[in-house]
DNA sequence: TCCGGCCTTTCATTCAGTGAAAGCTCCGGT
DNA sequence: ACCGGAGCTTTCACTGAATGAAAGGCCGGA
């Protein structure tokens, strides 16, 4: 074969699947040959079997995206939607009592993944999608996230330019670190206008004994938040959370 | 190569993906081997390919589970997280209004699967999880699902034993036929304790123009419910969630 | 009618994938 | 300490699953 070497076909495989995204939920097999840089057969025959199985579906229109059985197969993830079962209680709790809009995420490589909101209808607007990705430095998830990741990550996370979202942001790694520090003592963290100007969060860890594995979250509106009242709340939360997590390990 | 011929590579990844499930969500190198029927080399070297994409997760015990970023790409899905997003604010409403069990599912294949579950703390239990699978042909959402399939899917349905889960679970495909008549003159369908004693369902369906793809139901204790006069509510959720479905279509 | 995307199939070629076997590591029993 | 066993990882010679150029459909617009 004239085949490029050195690609293996699973790397393919995952790569199709690498290829949509919430911008692009749906493509055609030309739109995924140019994404992944693959030759149009090649295309052709991995997406064919991917949706034999279900991983992709197929629509009239020859369009791809990804298929029901994927989702069924992604829901079993630990940290995807069995963290979502535990916490979910005591997210609907938070919101009843606040009314506010509350995040729970998990670290993934060097960004957080939002795997759970709940957004109040009368709450401030948030941007986060569920199963979305944003910066570790900049919310209140991710802060607490950053703060307990290795310290490996968080060389990798200071040594890159931090991306500035408002005039709050930070962007200096000293000023991040020192940060870092004060999350670490006082056990939860607030982002204060760092990603919107209008809103505030206070976000504290979920554990397990090997460290931080999750953080849980309120977002509300600067103006009407006070983060020292809130943040033994969004603690008491996140303890339950850690609890429901470490008992289900052991059953 | 001793290679037993006939089998791809794709198929091989994705056999290591089927092998999890919600009652075994996370697997040792040699039980993914046995679960599959593929050599242990084998599997070792293509789940090894997983766990570098994210795919799959590996444990510091060996073990191997579903991974974020399979979870992440599955919440792409259309007709999972998407539709989710969709539903969620009018799930919420009916919850709201009757702090009864809601839920939202869809047909794949010859089951159903749950896409999404409010469980009222305080509502009859249900047993359902999300990203589970069930049969077509007992509760309220199956038997909307069911009834407005493709007559072949109806056929293979038909075809098959109808699982019995109680004294009231339709099992005569005659009847069940009748039944989904009944609920595609009516516009909605009622299962009375014909998945456990203690509870009854009121589903409607979730349409495009193409046809039904999803439908939503109230899960209610089978004493406290007036089937008739849940209905209405239950349809009207139904038509404001196609209504948003299809206003999402066309941008 | 012809042209230009886009999708599908064919076919000769070959490299990624293979599995038996051997080596490794850890653990529990003696 | 030594042994046996179970599970994991690596090696190696071999080959069939995967490949991509090319050609053959199939629209829809000019």
């Amino acid at each position: 074969m004239r085949a490029e070497p050195g690609r293996s076909v699973t790397s393919k495989v995952l790569a199709l699947l690498d290829a949509f995204s919430p911008a692009t939920p749906a493509l055609t097999l030309s739109e995924l040959a140019r994404r992944t840089g693959m030759p149009l057969p090649t295309v052709y025959r991995r997406a064919a079997e991917l949706v034999a199985w279900g991983a992709l579906e197929r629509g009239d229109d020859g369009r791809y995206w990804i298929g029901l059985r994927l989702w069924e197969v992604g829901s079993l993830a630990p940290r995807g939607l069995g963290l979502r079962e535990l916490a979910l209680p005591v997210m609907e709790d938070l919101y009843e009592v606040t009314h506010e809009n509350v995040q729970l995420a998990v670290r993934q490589d060097l960004e957080l993944v939002f795997i759970e909101r709940i957004a109040g209808r009368h709450a401030v607007p948030v941007l986060t999608r569920v199963g979305g990705r944003f910066a570790l430095h900049a919310t209140g998830v991710g802060l607490v996230l950053l703060a307990h990741a290795p310290a490996e990550v968080q060389e990798q996370v200071l040594a890159a330019p931090l991306e500035r979202y408002t005039e709050l942001t930070i962007t200096d790694p000293r000023r991040l670190r020192r940060c870092l520090a004060e999350v670490r003592r006082v056990g939860y963290a607030v982002s204060d206008r760092q990603v919107t100007m209008d809103a505030l969060s206070v976000a504290a860890p979920i554990r397990v004994p090997e460290g931080v594995v999750a953080a849980i979250s309120l977002v509300v509106a600067h103006d009407r938040a006070d983060p020292v009242a809130l943040a033994p709340l969004v603690q008491a939360a996140g303890r339950v959370v850690s609890r429901a997590l470490n008992s289900s390990h052991q059953g």
